[in-house]
DNA sequence: ATGGCAGAAGCATTCTGA
């Protein structure tokens, strides 16, 4: 089962550049970010004729996520829910469209779009802070259900100064502070687990490119569009890759897609024998 | 090199993103 995630900067700009690479690559699920439209202009249909099935959760010009699935999701929750222990209340989270969440296939599908934060003295980078702190309360209730988990989405964080291409210039800036990556760590509180970089230790593999300043052609990206899954998962993970192809389309998205292909028919208990290697980065 | 580039709203220019 292929499962992918990509920012796209406006689903209706990039709609063909989106079929065109579904078409491709066949993907069983796709979590779309940033569509940038309101839930009654979405354009369903281009969708449906190829087969999938499509719930999303948008807003004009900003934010909003998407879910477009070959299986009918279940259970499709529209924002935050539960986060008992969250502080402050989810309340003030709700009008930003950022995350999306549905079961297929016995797996618990989490489409977020994490707040980029601007700056480190910005009250964005609260907001990001305290999304995220949301975040992990709403994974503790979902795990308190015993779910499989799938979180994915555009997480506006280099987990390590492997995913910069240049962390001396940019460590400590937005994207790559201790405060985010320690907020990161929460969420996934060692139980979810970067499928990328279970196949790939080394730098050099870049999810987003800046428009500016020529960054794709001259390879300056950074790896911020993350697949997180479940340990229980992990036994199932065949690959992980980032296609950087779309990338160099006429007129892009500035972020690549990232797909992980799951094998739920196969289970080898010994993949994780040397699970610890996994948290140090 | 705190610039530059892209999208949406809406018609000149501002806001936002990362």
């Amino acid at each position: 089962m292929l499962i992918a995630t990509w920012n796209v900067n406006s689903i209706r700009t990039r709609l063909s550049q989106i079929i065109d690479w579904m078409n491709k690559v066949n993907p069983d699920i796709l979590c779309l970010q940033e569509t940038k439209v309101m839930d009654g202009s979405f354009p369903i249909e281009p969708f449906e004729n190829l087969g999938y099935t499509a719930e999303f959760y948008g807003q004009k010009s900003y934010n909003g996520v998407a879910i477009i699935s070959k299986i009918k999701a279940n259970n499709v929750k529209k924002g935050f829910y539960g986060c008992k222990d969250s502080e402050p209340n989810i309340d003030i989270f709700q009008d930003q469209k950022r995350l999306i969440s549905a079961e297929i296939n016995g797996i618990k599908i989490i489409n977020v779009y994490v707040p980029n934060g601007s700056s480190l003295e910005s009250d964005k980078f609260e907001y990001k802070i305290n999304w995220l702190s949301c975040l992990a309360s709403f994974l503790n209730e979902q795990e308190k259900k015993e779910e499989l988990i799938c979180l994915m989405g555009d997480f506006n964080i280099a987990p390590s100064n492997l995913d910069i291409h240049d962390p001396e210039k940019y460590e400590g800036g937005i994207m790559a502070t201790r405060i985010e990556r320690n907020a990161l760590d929460n969420v996934l509180k060692g139980r979810l687990i970067d499928s990328f970089r279970i196949f790939e230790k080394n730098t050099g593999h870049w999810s987003w490119w800046d428009y500016r300043n020529n960054a794709y052609e001259l390879n300056k990206g950074w790896r911020i569009d993350h697949i997180y899954i479940s340990k229980e998962l992990s036994s199932k993970l065949k690959s992980c890759v980032i296609d950087s192809s779309p990338r160099a389309n006429l007129r892009p998205s500035d972020h690549a897609p990232v797909m992980i292909d799951l094998n739920l028919n196969e289970i080898n208990e010994d993949f994780f024998e040397d699970e610890d290697d996994f948290f140090e980065i």
